[in-house]
This record gives structure tokens, sequence and C-alpha cells, in this order.
DNA sequence: ACATGAATGATAATCATTCTCAAAGATTCA
DNA sequence: TGAATCTTTGAGAATGATTATCATTCATGT
């Protein structure tokens, strides 16, 4: 399903006009593969093992051009660099860790409608947001 | 009242234990007389009108400063740098006008108490956290 | 006032990211 | 298939925000 989810990522880069190239197809299976939120440094080690050429400076090329084609997704938590994901899963909102640095989803239908409510009472329309929670384990001994 | 906010906050860093200079008050009038959220580079301009002494690795050393004391809030929200705010208000959120850069504060118990539910049954403790609604308003003929 | 350790200014260094530009590659069309 | 065209690439310089270095200055307790 890797692979479907490559062929379709391509085919939408080819009907936008972007030139699929050995470096994205790299870049885009090590997107498609992970299922963390690795960085750019991270997805260039990556994409390395797969396609040695991929420079960092193409790695970050690419990663505008995909966000731009709505095929990832960019995430800025704190402390640190950009952080990515695939964009084809629905919206969903971040739990970090602050002791392990691990990153758990989560959605909230009631949280979503909410928000919605508010921006209308102040007269806006939300186009994106993010909800980011900081979080230590219940049971933690510090 | 600024001046009294100053008096307490200069008394509540000499409590712990770090010093009070010139540029740190300059810098705290700063922030305490801003009703926007201002980043480094404005705070280290209108600090400078004040006492003009102030270099911007001041102005960053004793923001870090104020942020460990708790003096003053830190926020990252999209493009580019950190602002800031004065902590001696109640926790909020923030709305950004994409159009104008504009940014409302907003607070609602409801999503602040859902955040709680939902971390908790994840096994979490909320530490911080933060919402960004990223809106347009709702009249605006692009 | 004095001693002492913290804070400062200037500047170098760092980190993530973007830009530049000549060379290589992808695509179109003949 | 091959030339023409226009995009993408790699390498490294450049940028912007922030932090570190270090000799000097200054705030504070005695």
């Amino acid at each position: 399903m890797t692979e479907k989810n490559i062929k379709r990522m391509t085919e939408a880069l080819r009907a936008a006009g972007v030139r699929v190239t050995r470096q994205r197809v790299a870049l885009l299976s090590c997107l498609a593969a992970a299922s963390d939120h690795p960085d750019a440094i991270e997805l260039h080690r990556r994409a390395q093992e797969i396609e040695p050429s991929v420079s960092l400076a193409t790695v970050y090329r690419t990663l505008t051009v995909l966000e731009k084609e709505n095929v990832i997704q960019r995430h800025s938590f704190e402390g640190g660099g950009a952080r990515f994901e695939m964009a084809n899963v629905r919206h969903h909102d971040h739990i970090l860790d602050l002791d392990t640095g691990e990153i758990v989803e989560f959605r909230s239908e009631k949280i979503e409608q909410l928000q919605n409510e508010i921006a209308a009472e102040m007269g806006f329309d939300v186009v994106h947001h993010r909800l980011e929670m900081y979080c230590r384990r219940k049971d933690r001994k510090t």
C-alpha cells in the first residue's frame, strides 16, 4: 500500500506540472514509510539510504513543493526544526511527551467544533489551526 | 498601574536572585506597556528609546530570564521569530488573522476542560499547551 | 566605599532554512 | 531517437533568529 501511495503521489505531482525525479521518489517513499514525525535532517538521512545523491537542499526544496501540493504536512513544535508527516490522513492534533519526546496523535470532534464556533462568534473563518499539548505521563516519577 | 507592575516585577526578580539592571527595567517597561505581541527585534527597538545602551544580545538573554521567572510568555507562531507578552494575565489562546497579521486573544473553558479530559484518557497530564487558529475575517473579499 | 559574582556589549558561532548558479536531467516535439 | 527547452539538482554561500564567548562594567551585600 506504500507502493500504491507513492504511485498516487507521483501522479499527483505530474498532474501539477512538477517533475518526478529520483530524489523526489526517494523522499516520498521515506515519508510514506514513516510512522513518526521526522525532521528535514532525518529525512535526508533516510532518503540517502535509498538514493545516495539526494542533498539536504533538495530535501528542503522538495518538502516545500510537497507541502504546497498538499502531499505532506509541516509541523513546528516547540524546540528544534520543522517536522513532517503525510497529509493523506484525517486532520489531528498532537500530544508531546516532554520527557521522552514521543508524539501521540489525537482528534476531538468536540474541540474542532468549539473552535469553529468561537472563531465564528468573533467574525472569523478558521483556515487551519494547531493544538499541541505538552504533557507528562501520569505515572511518571520525575 | 504599569508603574506598579514594573515594581512588582523587579521585586520578583530580586527575590529570585536576579539583578535588576537598567536594561532589564527598560525591557520590562516596554513589555508592560505593550498591548501587542512584539518580537525580540521590536522589543530591542522600543527598549533603546528608553535606554540606548541595550544590545540585542541582552534583549534575548533577558527575555530568556524573564520567561524562566514566569514574568513573560513566549509564543512561536507560524512564520518569523518568537513573540512575547506579559504573563500576569490569565492563560489564553490566539486567533491570527492571515491577511492582516492581527492577533486576537480568546479563552474557552470548555476547550481547556476537554483538553485535560483527552490527555487524562491517554494517560497524560497537560503541563502546558497552545492552540492557534489561523483565520480570515468572514466578510473579507479576498 | 569594596569586594565579588552577575550582567553587559560586541562580535563570533550556531542552527535551520533558503538562495545562487553552473551542470545534469526530465519532457516535449520533431 | 535527438535536439531544444525548461526544471531540478548539488555544493556551498547567504540569511535570519538565536545563543555563546569573553573582557569589561555594574548591582548588591557587607
